[in-house]
DNA sequence: TGGCCTCGAGTTCA
DNA sequence: CTCGAGGCCA
């Protein structure tokens, strides 16, 4: 064994110590969970290739952290156990485990597949509460697993937790284990309060629930909101423990304990391997974190056959999922400029994966975002993503910033000029954003209006997007979007992957371009605040672009949903010369329009009715669905609310369905939709 | 003036 | 999807 391996192994185990001080005594972690956990597999390994490492006092040959001094130790009747981690994540880790069950059992292929109780794993605390004679008469932590801490003060005030057990004839002594942990909402909502007061948010809920436990006064832990589901039992005396792991949960509820519903009995490592993917799937949706699935041999006379391994039970085994958080490097931070010229910041991260996807950037949004976090050049910076969630930077572990260190991050001060185009770039009295003054004249603003005009819900030119409208922009053969228009095939076939075929694609797409609505091509110009609807309103009321053109401030707040803000955005719009200009070319080069009436009230079988969509139709896209609502005179909102008067439901509704029952809003499916836009529904519709 | 409700705008990766 | 802010109504 060379020098460099027991170095790295002492190295480790200080490190893994000095980790758990941190986050099981101090409740304040300096790295993500997966950072640690791959610290203490590396230790693991090392020490399973060379036993002769392994000291007593190494970090692996115990549970859990040091009990505080300032609470009363508890000596575990019966030891709190952990259960082997599973370190495979794919769904493959649960064919392992039952593959591991059967030859422990000697089982043949030929014999039945085993019986499963599978729960989730919860991000909390684990805690065992002790009933004597039915009443709660002592909750501890784990600690190592032998002794832990005395911590029914704080125990006791945790609502779900019932102080006395829900049946005439209690047992002598029945202890439960569970874990302690904060739902996702309430978390939340409590971080919401402590801003709002000026108190320190929770960092997340898994040092939440562990530090609140640990609160030396019960009256700080009784704010927090915790809570508690019970997963199995320690010591018991005169109790009829129940043959299956399920059956002894269903026990425990009945006597009063909370008891997860995410819970299955499943037949074999298929059942197992089903479960984990359903959970996985749901994971983000559910009201709590989970880290994993856990999987337990339902018979507890099986269970008592395969015994334990050193300190882990062969009968379990927690098998996770990919982690949500990890830690990674801000290597650089650079700012975009949108549409309107603003100027966010993104972080440009050491990729890392997280959440099942590699991530490379994540926004900052600005500078107030900036000094919250206050995040610096070549910080070790917390990534979190969650489902589809758009990854996020958390949090700075300020102890791994380089020395010396950088200095604060400011905008301002990094970019006094675009990066783009070099014009000033300024901050306007109440606005979070900092914006570059260059207008169209900055190359960045400008390809953003083309890809804007271009978009499908714009003008929907076909095939004309990111790198086409930075090869035209950039060659200088579009300056505006009137250009478009002006384009030959001699132009274009200067642009690179642009042969015939192509070039032809394109000329056609724009071609088509030209017939389009008022409502799109006001939307396709790209007037600050006015988005589809706005756009489509303002087609509407005034039926014709020389009436909007001619209409001062006055006029168009007469228009609904405009008020003085949104008209002075469209007044400027059309004062500066240059948009007039822009505007009179595309009419000049073909594009057109119906022009109708003004129409001041809409018109239709569904006028005045507020839907909104969700979930997949079966022989609809959504978009169709919202033409054909609009085309008959209703409004498709965004997001379900009291005014909402149908809910138009397909697959996989998710949580705007749940939302509009609710509310008892009337829920329709496509081919309800489509009756009630049948011409004969006509005057049938308020029932 | 305050409290909904919407709309607009910005954003990541495969 | 989510945040911020504009618009409307009580």
């Amino acid at each position: 064994m060379s020098q460099g391996i027991a170095e790295r192994a002492r190295l480790l185990r200080e490190q893994i110590n000095h980790h758990n001080y941190r986050y099981y005594v101090l409740d304040n972690p300096e790295i993500p969970d997966a950072e640690y956990d791959r610290l203490y597999r590396e230790l693991e390994a090392l020490e399973a290739a060379h036993p002769q490492l392994v000291t007593p006092d190494s970090p692996t040959r115990r549970v859990g952290g040091k009990p505080l001094e300032s609470f009363a130790p508890v000596a575990h009747r019966v030891p709190m156990l952990s259960i082997h981690t599973e370190t495979d994540i794919e769904a493959s880790g649960a064919l392992n485990f039952d593959a591991r069950v059967r030859r422990e059992l000697k089982l043949k292929d030929s014999d039945p597949p085993i019986e499963y109780a599978c729960e989730l794993k919860f991000d909390g605390l684990a805690i065992n509460l002790r009933y004597e004679q039915g009443v709660l008469a002592l909750a501890a932590t784990r600690g190592d697993g032998e002794t832990g801490e005395d911590v029914t003060q704080n125990v006791r005030t945790i609502r779900c937790i019932p102080l006395r057990l829900d049946t005439p004839s209690p047992p002598p002594v029945l202890e439960v284990r569970g874990e302690v942990f904060i739902p996702r909402p309430d978390f939340e909502r409590y971080n919401e309060k402590q801003r709002e007061s000026g108190g320190t948010p929770l960092v997340n809920p898994r040092n939440g629930a562990a530090g609140s436990i640990r609160q030396l006064d019960p009256a700080i832990a009784a704010q927090r909101p915790l809570s508690f589901y019970a997963y199995g039992i320690g010591e018991t005396a005169g109790w009829e423990t129940p043959a299956s792991h399920s059956g002894l949960l269903d026990a425990l509820r009945e006597l009063g304990l909370p008891v997860s519903g995410e819970r299955a009995v499943v037949q074999g490592p298929q059942g197992l391997a089903a479960f984990h993917d359903d959970i996985g799937r749901r994971r983000d949706s559910l009201p709590f974190d989970i880290d994993g699935v856990v999987y337990k041999v339902n018979s507890l006379a099986l269970q008592a056959k395969l015994g334990f391994v050193s300190r882990e039970p062969r009968w379990a085994v927690a098998h996770k999922f990919p982690p949500e958080e990890e830690l990674t490097v801000v290597e650089a931070i650079e700012v975009q400029v949108g549409r309107t010229g603003a100027l966010t910041p993104v972080a440009r991260l050491k990729p890392v994966f997280v959440g099942g996807v590699t991530v490379s950037n994540a926004t900052l949004h600005n500078q107030d975002e900036i000094d919250r976090l206050d995040v610096r050049e070549g910080d070790s910076v917390v990534v979190r993503r969650a489902g589809d969630v758009i990854p996020e930077v958390v949090a700075v572990v300020k102890d791994r910033r380089p020395q010396p260190e950088p200095a604060r991050f400011q905008i301002l001060q990094r970019y006094p000029a675009c990066p783009v185009c070099g014009s000033h770039v300024m901050r306007q009295p109440g606005e979070a954003a900092i914006r570059c003054s260059g207008g169209l004249y900055c190359p960045a603003q400008r390809k953003q209006a083309l890809l804007h005009f271009a978009s499908r819900r714009a003008m929907d030119i076909e095939g004309l997007g990111e790198k086409l409208v930075d090869q035209l922009v950039d060659l200088g053969l579009v300056r505006t979007p009137a250009e478009l228009y002006k384009l030959g095939v001699a132009k274009v076939a200067n642009l690179e992957r642009m042969a015939e075929k192509s070039a032809a694609n394109l000329l056609a797409a724009i071609e088509k371009s030209k017939r389009t609505t008022l409502a799109r091509f006001i939307f396709a110009l790209g007037i600050r605040n006015v988005g589809e609807t706005t756009a489509k309103d303002l087609a509407r009321h005034f039926g014709s672009l020389d009436a909007l053109l001619a209409a001062d401030a006055d006029t168009l707040m007469q228009v609904p949903d405009v008020g003085p803000v949104v008209a002075e955005s469209i007044a400027q719009f059309f004062a500066e010369p240059h948009n007039r200009e822009v505007v009179e070319q595309l009419r000049a080069g073909g594009v057109s329009w119906p022009e109708t009436a003004p129409q001041r009230k809409p018109l239709g079988a569904l006028a005045g009715k507020t839907f909104v969509l969700t979930g997949t139709l079966p022989n609809m896209t959504r978009d169709e669905a919202k033409d054909r609502i609009e085309a008959a005179g209703g409004k498709v909102a965004g997001s379900v609310s009291k005014k909402t008067d149908y809910l138009v439901a397909g697959a996989e509704a998710g949580s705007k369905l749940l939302k509009a029952q609710e509310l008892g809003i009337a829920i329709l499916d496509e081919e309800a939709l489509l009756g009630l836009l049948r011409p004969e529904a006509q005057g049938k519709l308020d029932f």
